[in-house]
DNA sequence: AAGAAGTGCAACCGCGTATAT
DNA sequence: CATATACGCGGTTGCACTTCT
């Protein structure tokens, strides 16, 4: 190893070094400096997050690739919160504990700018100081309170681990799929001050398809969503603020979707290809993105094949199970490929064809999308791609909220 | 004032999972 | 398919600081 701390861009001193047998060079270990951070802030600028490994050898750094992530994700990434929990967060905190347990890290993402491991700290300190003043653990415990799945309906019999969360003031979008009923009018389910969502229906779920990525495995959904328009990077999301015609960014990552929950574009109509917003967010497929009269466009192909996997899937069984939910035929409109001669970017026009019983349409053409009202989506070259929730609540007709047991935002049971 | 005990927090470690080779 | 590597999560530890005696 031909790397050591010879810059000033390294920080390493001899403290903390870990020696090692065979010659290689120790690694540092203990307190961060400040220098160290600057090193590693500028690696991150320049690099990006991930392949923590290569820290050391493109900036000397002395520190191991988990110790940079850690360092990283705890302390020097843009948009931390510091200081104490404000009395919400630590309700929050409360609340989710006794729906998830020691789930740090998916707690962590539903609290903006707090890591797991802050979280974790507060939970076991607060443990021992409960303990010791013989306090119940969760103070509002003694309050039943009515809970709702997360996105899919209870009694899933493919759901590993049964999440319910709170109806949280604070915006925590829940997701169910509409399958036998849908919305009169979907547009109430919607709250633009509160920003949260809630759909909800029990009917059976039909077996999903299987899953492939990781971020597909994880129990419960979104969390992270935010109006595209008031971020630069789709990546920084602020943490909720579902706003009526504004795209929507989601970060598939932290959608931490259970089986076959992928938020299927049968249900999720997508930013407008015409909206400048979505076009300046996305620049790098802005291109392809004009392009495409409307559809589906993923600028990751492992993430593409999946999306679209699961959604066939999804559409299939939804059809197959519930023929009466809406557009029946969108499942069987034709879908066309655009793919840039890159094969990087691809997208799916899954406009229905005009004239054209779905039934008796060119299997050929049969669509490896379902996405019936669905005007377009797009990806940036990561985890995130942009949603509208307009043309989402539009997908749901039929059935009353009413008649679906959906308590209006205002109606809503309260957490304490 | 000084040592002990308590507290809060940063960082490390082990393990499981996803991905690459 | 097997192995290596990277990553992320949750548990634990160590230390600096504060409070108590």
């Amino acid at each position: 190893m031909n790397s050591g701390p010879s810059t000033s861009m390294s920080a390493s001193s001899s403290e903390g070094l870990n020696s090692s047998s065979g010659g290689e060079v120790a690694l540092k270990k203990g307190p961060w400096t400040s220098a160290e951070d600057k090193v590693l802030a500028a690696y991150v600028e320049r690099y990006g997050e991930g392949n923590w490994n290569a820290v050391r050898k493109k900036t000397g750094l002395l520190r191991c690739g988990k110790s940079c992530r850690l360092r990283w994700t705890n302390h020097l990434r843009p948009n931390l919160k510091k200081g104490s929990f404000t009395p919400e967060e630590e309700r929050m905190i409360v609340e989710l504990h006794s729906q998830l347990g020691n789930k740090w890290a998916r707690m962590a993402a539903q609290l903006p700018g707090r890591t797991d491991n802050e979280i974790k700290n507060f939970w076991n300190t607060r443990i021992k100081r409960r303990l010791r003043d013989g306090l119940p653990l969760h103070p509002c415990s003694q309050k039943p309170r009515q809970t709702t799945p997360l996105f899919l309906p209870q009694q899933s019999p493919f759901v590993k681990n049964q999440l319910s969360l709170p109806h949280y003031h604070t915006a925590i979008p829940l997701f169910q799929g509409p399958f036998q009923s849908g919305f009169h009018n979907a547009n109430h389910l919607f709250d633009q001050t509160q920003s949260s969502i809630l759909l909800q229906d029990t009917s059976p779920l039909p077996i999903p398809p299987p899953r492939h990525k990781r971020y597909c495995d994880s129990a419960a959904f979104p969390i992270s969503v935010g109006p595209a328009s008031s971020t630069d990077h789709p990546s920084v999301l602020p943490p909720h603020g579902i706003l009526l015609d504004t795209p929507l960014n989601f970060n598939l990552s932290s959608l931490q979707m259970e089986v076959g929950s992928l938020p299927s574009p049968s249900w999720f109509s997508v930013v407008n290809p015409e909206l400048p917003s979505s076009q300046s967010q996305f620049p790098g497929i802005l291109r392809t993105v004009e392009s495409c009269s409307g559809g589906f466009l993923y600028s990751d192909p492992g993430v593409f094949e999946d999306v679209t996997g699961e959604a066939h899937a999804w559409a299939n069984m939804t059809h197959n199970n519930f023929p009466d939910t809406h557009s029946p035929s969108g499942m069987n409109q034709a879908a066309t490929d655009l793919v840039n001669p890159s094969g990087t970017i691809i997208a799916y026009d899954a406009s229905p064809t005009p004239g054209i019983n779905p039934s008796q349409e060119d299997p050929m053409k049969q669509p490896d999308i379902f996405a019936p009202e669905v005007n377009g989506a797009v990806a940036d070259g990561g985890d995130n791609f942009g949603l509208d929730l307009n043309d989402m609540a539009s997908l749901f007709t039929g059935s009353t909220m009413a008649e679906l047991g959906i308590l209006p935002w205002d109606n809503m049971p309260e957490i304490y």
